[in-house]
Formats: structure tokens, sequence, C-alpha cells
DNA sequence: CGTTTGTGAGACACTACGTCTTTACAAGTT
DNA sequence: AACTTGTAAAGACGTAGTGTCTCACAAACG
């Protein structure tokens, strides 16, 4: 039984967060800040990490210009949210409410977020199909 | 930079969860519930998976008696907290909070559930250091 | 003893990941 | 057009993780 892929690794999530914050960049930007020192295979791995991010619809290629212009494709939020399913199907059989509860039972939580939440919870309880 | 180990790989977590469950386990016992058939092949195998866990401080071995007796060396939620934590440093600068946010706004909570969590936030605010 | 079963150490194949090399290609300059 | 510069694309490579397997040894039991 093979190791299964992991969705994103860590240095394509390393392009993903400038992705993010830039919202759009060449390869040039990313070498730039991801490899200080920009030499030619640091260009070559990027593009690598590009394709591959690509191929997972992870990032958006744009390949009107030139160079080409990438963009984010998917949103950290997603992100989080699908790793957060995937906890929950290793160890909590895909219920994703016992992640809930061991989050606030760490404690690693401020107050201000419990209020945050709790009016998350109520908006949810009022209207849940509106709460999408 | 080599891609950093899995904590508890899948096939290791698959041992896991049979100890978790049966609390104590003998090497025999994990292959009979895990590799039906039973070779002798997959005697080492478990064999090796545990001593793997072992190093890891994830399962604990009883050598006084033979054969040794295995009893898990951490709990379920400890896993998910870990895994939890994992995704928050990856995504959210280490904070777990983006999380609880992400994890409600999926609606894949049911409304128990959601009263559940509110008793919890509850005796969070109460006592917020008696809940650990 | 000899048989059976568990233990331990290591070899192995396969894959993933990040990196690097190389070749082809597009655009700007002269 | 030839040249230069920077990009695109395809692929090779080294390292390491993972699950499996082989074999030698130790412990119990008849």
């Amino acid at each position: 039984m093979p190791r299964k892929a992991q969705d994103v690794t860590d240095a394509e999530l390393a392009i993903l967060q400038v992705l993010w914050e830039k919202k759009r960049a060449t390869v040039r930007d990313l070498v730039g800040r991801l490899y200080p020192t920009g030499t030619t295979s640091d260009l070559a791995t990027v593009q690598k990490l590009l394709k591959r991010l690509e191929s997972k619809d992870c990032v958006v290629r744009d390949r009107s210009g030139w160079p080409h212009v990438f963009e984010p494709g998917i949103e950290r939020d997603e992100l989080i949210v699908r790793r957060l399913q995937n906890t929950a199907d290793a160890l909590c059989g895909g219920s994703l409410s016992p992640l809930l509860t061991n989050l606030v039972k760490t404690g690693n939580v401020t107050s201000d977020e419990v209020d945050r939440l709790r009016n998350l919870l109520d908006s949810f309880e009022s209207a849940p199909e509106a709460a999408e």
C-alpha cells in the first residue's frame, strides 16, 4: 500500500503563501521572494513546483501574456478545510465535530475568539442552511 | 530541504486504531485483525510498524511477559490535537482559532454538536484555567 | 532435544519530493 | 537577420520515507 500523496507539499505551500499574499505573480517574482540568491536552477525549481500545483488545480496559469502570470487556484480557507477533513477521515471516521471539541479543549483560544465563535454558532443555529 | 516525516503514517495508524480499541494486544492479535490471511511476513511487518511506533513513543511495549504486549502510548485526542497544530502551523501561523471558524463555517456539524460545543465554550468562559 | 512461535536486524522495491540540467522558445536590441 | 536575455518545458537525479519481506536468533513447549 503506497503512501498517499500529500495534497500540497511544503515547498508548494511556500509558493501558495506568496500567491495568496500578492494575488498574482510571475516566476521571477516568486523566485525573488523565496530564493533571494535566485540561481538558474532555483528558477526551474519554482517552475516545477508551479507545474505540479497547476496539475492539482491549486494554481491558475495565465498563458496569454509573456511571461506567464500565476494566481492561486485555491484559497487558504479551502486548504484548511481540506486538511481538517483529512484529519477527521483518519482519526474520527470522517466526522468533523470531534475536531471542534478537541480544539476548544486545548485552551489555546483567546476569549475574544470564544466570543466570535459563539456568534458564529448563533448564526448557524438560527439559520443553519444560510450559514454556508 | 527533505520532506518532513509524517508523525504517524497510515499503516502505523491502523495499528494504533486497534490498540485504542482493545487497550492491549500482542503481535498475533494485531495481525489477526489487520491481515486476516496472516502470513509470516505480515507478522514481521506488524513488528516493524510497532518498532517504529515505539521509537516515536506512540506505543508502549511490555517486555516482561512473552510474547510482548503492546499498549497505545498516545491517545487519539492527543494525535488529533497534534495534527490540528500541524495544520495551524502550516496555514495559520500557528494559531488554532482560524481552524475553529473554518470548521464551523463548513456546516458539516450537527445541531447537537453545536449545542455540545456551546456548552464547552460556556465552561471555558466561566473558568478558563479549569478547562484543560 | 526438536518443534513452534515470537523477536530483531537488516535488505528491498517503490514512490515522493525538491533540485538541477538541458534544450527549445519568445521577445527585445542592434 | 543575428544576438542577447529571460522564460518554458521536459526530464534526470539524489535523498529519504514507507511498507514489505528474508533470515538468523531466542524463548517456550512438547
